[in-house]
This record gives C-alpha cells, sequence and structure tokens, in this order.
RNA sequence: GGUCCCUUCGUCUAGUGGUUAGGACACAAGGUUUUCAUCCUUGAAACAGGAGUUCGAUUCUCCUAGGGACUACCA
C-alpha cells in the first residue's frame, strides 16, 4: 500500500455555535494532521438551508483562529480542492447520484414526507419500527414499485422526488476503526437512506460527504461516535461509488458527557453548572451564552483540558502546549468511554497555564483590564503586582480582587477581619502607629518592618494581632501578597493615610 | 423496541494473566506562609455483577446489568 498524504477535514454545519464537542473533533483532527505533516481541511456543510444560521461560519472561523488551529484549505483560506462550502458545491453532486440510479444502487423515492410521517405513527401505534428498507420498499412509491412510464410521468409532471441509497441485502459491513478496532453491521438492519432530493438539488449529508471526502482526497476521517452508526452506509457509498481503493480510514472519538447526571454535555450544563460550554460568546435572542474566550480561559488551557478528555498521552504529563500536544498524540491512544467534563479541572488547568505565563505577557494582559476600569498605571507596576498576586488566581479577571489595593484605597473592611482584629488595643496602637511611620526616612519594607516591630515590643501587643490589623488597614480585608512590600509599593504617603482612614472609619 | 458502542477511585485516567492497582482534579488532615493563595506531606477513595478458561483473572471468553449513540427529504 503506497503511504498517502495525512488530509483530515473538519466538516461542521453551520446550525449554531460550535460547542466544545464539536472543538474537540477539530482539535484531534487538527493534531492528527499536524503529527503527521499532513493538511487540515475545514469544509463546511450546509446542505440543510432550513437550519442554516447566521455568523455560524464565522463562529467556526473564529473559534479555530482564537485556538490557534490553522486551517490549510478551506472557504477563506482556499485550496485545490474548493469550493470548501457545500452549497457552492452543488453542481457536483447530482451526477454521482445519476450515476448511482444507473449502477442500480439507487432509486426514485415519490412518497412525501407526510406519507412517511404517517406510516411511521401507524407502525408506532403498533409498538413497531417504521423503516423505508428492504422489507417494504417494493410496497412504497419508487421506482423500483412503479413501472417506468409511471416513474417518466411523475417526473415529467414535476413531482418532488429523492433518491434513495438501495441498501443490499445481508451483508455484513466490517471496518476498522482507529479507536474502536473491528466493528461489523448487517446490511438487513439497515434503511435506505435518502442521498439527494429533488426540492432543492441538494444532497444529504451521506453523499455529500462521501464525494467530497473522495473529491478532497482525504485520508483518515475523525469524528465524533454519534456517525458510528452511519458507517456501513458511507462503506457502502464508496463501494457503489468504485471508491473502495481510497476510502479512507475511520476514527470515532468518544463523546463528551454532563459533569453529573444522563446524557451527553450540552448546553444547559453550562448554565447549570456556570461554566462555558461554547468556545467563544455567542449572542442570543435573551442573552448571551458565555464563551472559553471571554470566561478568561486561554486558549492553550482549552486545548489541553480538551485534549485530555478522551486522550492521554501514557505518561504522567498533564500540561501541554499546542505544539507538545502535536507532539504527543496519537489516535490510537484515544479513548472508547465517553469522558463526563469536569469544570473543576477546567480551571485548574487554566490556573496552569496562568501560572506558567511570564510576568510580561500576563502584565500586559491585565493592563488592559485596568484600563477598561479607568486605572492607568506604570506597566512596571503592573508587572510588580502581576509578580506577586499571580499565584493566587485562577483567571486574569481575578487578578483585580486579589491586587485592586494597589489602586486604590480600599472602600469597605471585612467585617469578619474587623471582629476578629480590630479590638482592644489594637485601634489606639494604630493611631500611635501613623506617628512613628512618619519617622521612616528610608521607605522599605524591612525598615517599615523594623519600626513596627519595635512599637509592638514597646507596647506589649500581639505581633500577629497588630501585623493583621494593619493588613486590614491597607487592604480592606484579610488577603494579599505579603504587607510590608505592599506598604513600601503603596508608599509612605498612602500608606499613612489608609492607616489614619482605618482608625477613623473602623469601629 | 431495533442496531451499534462503552464499563478501573466521586471525576479524568494509567496499568498487568501473579502489582502494596499508579497519577491528576475534587475532598480531608497536617506543615510552610504571623493573613489568603501557592507550595510540601499525609489520608480516604476503584477493577459493575455472575459464570467459564487458568495453578492464578481486574486483565481472556460468555451472560446479565448499567450507561451512551443512532434509528429524518438534520447534520
Amino acid at each position: 500500500m503506497t503511504a498517502r498524504k495525512v488530509r483530515v477535514r473538519f466538516a461542521p454545519s453551520p446550525t449554531g455555535p460550535l460547542h466544545i464537542g464539536g472543538v474537540r473533533t477539530a482539535l484531534f483532527n487538527y493534531l492528527f494532521a499536524k503529527k503527521h505533516g499532513g493538511d487540515f481541511i475545514l469544509r463546511i456543510e450546509d446542505t440543510d438551508s432550513t437550519r442554516f444560521v447566521e455568523g455560524a461560519e464565522e463562529y467556526v472561523n473564529d473559534s479555530l483562529a482564537w485556538l490557534g488551529m490553522a486551517v490549510d484549505e478551506g472557504v477563506k483560506e482556499g485550496g485545490e480542492f474548493g469550493p470548501y462550502k457545500q452549497s457552492e458545491r452543488k453542481d457536483i453532486y447530482k451526477k454521482y447520484a445519476d450515476e448511482l440510479i444507473e449502477s442500480g444502487w439507487a432509486y426514485y423515492a415519490f412518497d412525501t414526507p407526510a406519507e412517511l410521517d404517517a406510516l411511521r405513527a401507524t407502525a408506532e401505534a403498533e409498538k413497531r419500527n417504521f423503516a423505508y428498507d428492504m422489507h417494504n420498499r417494493m410496497q412504497l412509491k419508487n421506482s423500483l414499485s412503479l413501472s417506468d412510464d409511471e416513474v417518466k410521468q411523475r417526473m415529467d409532471a414535476g413531482e418532488p422526488w429523492v433518491i434513495r441509497f438501495k441498501m443490499p441485502e445481508n451483508t455484513d459491513v466490517q471496518t476498522n476503526d482507529m479507536v474502536r478496532g473491528s466493528v461489523t453491521f448487517n446490511t438487513n438492519t439497515l434503511d435506505d437512506k435518502v442521498i439527494f432530493k429533488s426540492a432543492d438539488q441538494l444532497p444529504t449529508y451521506h453523499l455529500a460527504n462521501i464525494v467530497d471526502d473522495h473529491l478532497m482526497e482525504i485520508s483518515h476521517v475523525i469524528r465524533g461516535e454519534e456517525w458510528l452508526p452511519s458507517v456501513p452506509l458511507h462503506i457502502m457509498l464508496y463501494k457503489a461509488l468504485k471508491w473502495e481503493d481510497t476510502m479512507p480510514t475511520f476514527a470515532h472519538l468518544p463523546l463528551i458527557l454532563k459533569p453529573t447526571g444522563k446524557g451527553k454535555l450540552s448546553k444547559r450544563d453550562g448554565d447549570k453548572g456556570g461554566f462555558p460550554v461554547f468556545p467563544l460568546n455567542w449572542q442570543l435572542e435573551d442573552g448571551v451564552a458565555a464563551g472559553y474566550k471571554e470566561s478568561g480561559y486561554f486558549p492553550e488551557a482549552v486545548n489541553n483540558l480538551l485534549a485530555l478528555l478522551g486522550w492521554n498521552p501514557g505518561t504522567e504529563q498533564e500540561l501541554f502546549s499546542i505544539d507538545e500536544l502535536v507532539e504527543s498524540f496519537s489516535i490510537e491512544r484515544v479513548n472508547k468511554s465517553g469522558a463526563r467534563f469536569d469544570p473543576d479541572k477546567a480551571k485548574w488547568f487554566n490556573q496552569q497555564h496562568l501560572m506558567r505565563k511570564d510576568n510580561e505577557e500576563l502584565s500586559l494582559l491585565f493592563n488592559d483590564e485596568l484600563n477598561e476600569r479607568g486605572v492607568v498605571a506604570d506597566i512596571s507596576f503592573v508587572e510588580q503586582i502581576v509578580a506577586m498576586v499571580k499565584e493566587r488566581v485562577n483567571f486574569v479577571s481575578e487578578l483585580w480582587e486579589q491586587s485592586f489595593f494597589f489602586f486604590e484605597a480600599p472602600s469597605e473592611y471585612d467585617p469578619k477581619v474587623v471582629k476578629k482584629r480590630w479590638k482592644g488595643d489594637v485601634p489606639a496602637f494604630m493611631g500611635d502607629l501613623v506617628t512613628e511611620l512618619e519617622k521612616v526616612d528610608n521607605w522599605v519594607a524591612d525598615d517599615i518592618k523594623a519600626v513596627i516591630a519595635a512599637q509592638i515590643e514597646a507596647k506589649g501587643l500581639g505581633f500577629g494581632l497588630v501585623m493583621n490589623a494593619f493588613r486590614l488597614a491597607l487592604v480592606g480585608g484579610g488577603f494579599g501578597p505579603d504587607l510590608m512590600v505592599i506598604a513600601e509599593m503603596l508608599g509612605k504617603d498612602e500608606t499613612i493615610s489608609r492607616v489614619k482612614a482605618a482608625v477613623e472609619n473602623i469601629g
């Protein structure tokens, strides 16, 4: 067998915002392609015009771009195998549908949706299952059961029709899935799927998918597990079209499940659990569905957490950059079982990636946020602060609540800390401390500390009690980095003014 | 209902015909940090059940149960 160039595609339907299950499929395709020096193709599968959603295609582009998955060929990027949008490939498919009719692999059917619905309803009432298949196709209205004349007549009269694939009888169809191994289906359990419809002159997913994968020379089809049941149809289609030799290898990825309860992850789970289910914000009529980006996640953290959902490198490494993922990825190590999404671990990944960022990069990000809050600060000052507080947060957006006191005096004091630390001789001591602090000439952490320590000793108070009260005065609560460093950075005047304010306002 | 897929700590997972079944998140305890967070140490926590094969099965086979996907002129 000659080795073909690895070419994989991510083929979403623009029916709404891409959700993280789709993002993970894209990621695995991307990793597989890059790992093998192949191409990552983005194809838009918009053969169902009724479900088209404005902006969904752009959303896919933006999402992949944000996550750093560079598309080699696609609608925007172009390429030799275009167009990359199925609605623009309309003219291509009919020919293959006709070919299937001619070779006897498919037939025209005239049953209306209403008629079929009725048949389904009766079948259901009798607790039977209705399927348009070998058992009843001769009783239905199609070019197999009708005379050639009648077929021609109906078509000439402009009656809508559909082309169905004629699933052969009792044939075992076997596939060797890259993640699931050997899976076999018998065609007797399969129905005659619609592959083309006259109403809009468009193929359905199955035909379009096979034709495009073939024409685009796709070598591996990596997609979600929900597609596993249609594999036999696809294989039969390749066979019928005589494309078996170049049929891609399949890999069906496990699903991402709800954090708790039953079923696969849905938008509602995100609302309920307070975590994003989409890469980017998506505007809804009644609000906005939260995106990872806007929720403060780094793209590398999202890639990392998604990659580890259903895949692992076989080592104990858990933190990966996208390049490291490419390096370590292997489709054989993808799991078969569905993986529950864990919002806590998602945060942890972000925190880990945040801690790995250098202070300069973080300070730039934080500075943007400061500007939004109307705070203007020297970038080197911001960088110093970021260095001190970055290990205390999961997100850049939490930097503010951990460091606001560097930029403005606390407007309130945590009542719990007040109750615990601001009592007895402490308020009086703090008042006296102002005079002592005034005497500090060289305003650096060590000297400030020395003065306070001396004063504490002189008054015979508890060190911890005083330091915590001092902290309360400077930051408004019982948190934050090293207190003496805070005082130093705040400067003499500001520190003293905050102590004075505390003495006046608490109590 | 039918077809197909899946099943190791609460969760993500590693792993083997003989292991003290390993790691991570979360949780708990202790230490460091005179705060909070980080960090360190420790702890609790799993092979769905039943048969079979075998000297021996979590690992192989079968059955059962549970979970999941699909079952459209949607993808």
